[in-house]
DNA sequence: TTTTATATACATACATGATAGTATGTATAT
DNA sequence: ATATACATACTATCATGTATGTATATAAAA
């Protein structure tokens, strides 16, 4: 029974894929690891023989989808042109990648709410942070050099911006159904830049 | 063992309370009953004595949250005054409420992040609905009226609305100590309002 | 008012099922 | 020849739910 190592690459890549549809239906905890396998047409074997835990499989996850997102950032940004355009386009694609790539989205959820796994949690804290200053040094440039209201405060913006964009997207998730969150991106994205300018 | 009827509803109030701690710092799954118990001074017995079950205690928790919420929108909306700062106040309120109302918060994000009580999914796909249809014709009128941008799509501002409500609420939920919430909330409220108007 | 009956507010003990982890087996790629 | 990629079988733990026990508040009767 033992497979070729494209096979058993396969396998992983399977197993990632049912992990994270099955853990975003129904979050860490509630996911069996026989619900993994089945659905990946293997045993729970795999599974430990690939990742070792349900933690460390979890932990896999979450590195493969970060790499995405930030990606689409940077494609924003390297497209150029006013800022106002590039806020727009980060917002737009980061809808988008929501409807697009599950990878990118359902992660984006798990983080938000997947409490129990300890050793996430002071990572977690670190990233946000980081990504905030981030956010607010790129903002603070842009109300220097005058293209955004004067009076604004880069952090809240900073703050503004990932919740918005976090909180249309978890609400897409719990209810894909009810719209197209790719249809309304640009109109969605209007009406941040707007309310920043 | 039997306590009159005032200490019986004061341990259903504990156990409330223990719940709502725990169900928001575990998630719905991994929270044990023997947790809540313990922390409430009792055992399991008083909690399937007063709830019936886990998932009946955990939608008593949700309906005791919602009516603080739309206590809020009320008060809000009561105060009268243009539209525009109706919507400004209702941001403002809930955002406090977010920092001052661990039922309010902690219910939102619960209800964002339980994806496990089968109960809850129909129910909660048809308040996210009928809370859609409600802001979206309360914008309705406010852009006929012509106090909001006139090409505005009602329904669009009605999701951008609540997805930045409850992602910045999520955002500070998931890292209370970064920031205060309350302290930037006209600020916030400030930026969707300018987005829309 | 005292006595009696009963419902209540839990505690305790148990049955049941599920699931993570482990140990081991095995076919086959390398 | 041996390490790999799993499958299978087993163990141990743990958490719901349930069944039952019990002390006492409360209502009813005397």
């Amino acid at each position: 029974m033992r497979r070729t190592q494209e096979e058993a690459e396969q396998t992983r890549q399977d197993l990632l894929d049912a992990a994270l549809t099955i853990f975003s239906q129904k979050g860490y905890t509630a996911t069996r690891l026989e619900d993994i396998a089945r659905a990946s047409s293997v045993t729970r074997g795999a599974i430990y023989h690939h990742f070792g835990s349900k933690s460390d499989l979890f932990l896999a996850l979450m590195e493969e989808a970060t790499e995405v997102g930030n990606s689409a950032i940077d494609k924003a940004v390297s497209e150029g042109g006013a800022f106002v355009e590039v806020v727009t386009r980060i917002l737009v694609y980061t809808f988008n990648l929501v409807e697009d790539d599950r990878r990118f989205s359902e992660v984006m959820a798990l983080q938000l709410t997947t409490p129990d796994v300890e050793a996430l949690a002071q990572r977690r804290y670190d990233e946000a942070q980081e990504l905030v200053q981030s956010i607010s040094g790129f903002f603070r440039v842009i109300i220097e050099q005058g293209e955004l209201r004067p009076g604004l405060d880069p952090e809240i913006a900073a703050r503004a911006f990932l919740g918005y964009q976090n909180g249309l997207a978890m609400l897409w998730l719990a209810n894909r159904e009810a719209f197209s969150i790719k249809d309304i991106a640009p109109e969605l994205a209007k009406i941040f830049v707007h309310g920043i300018e």
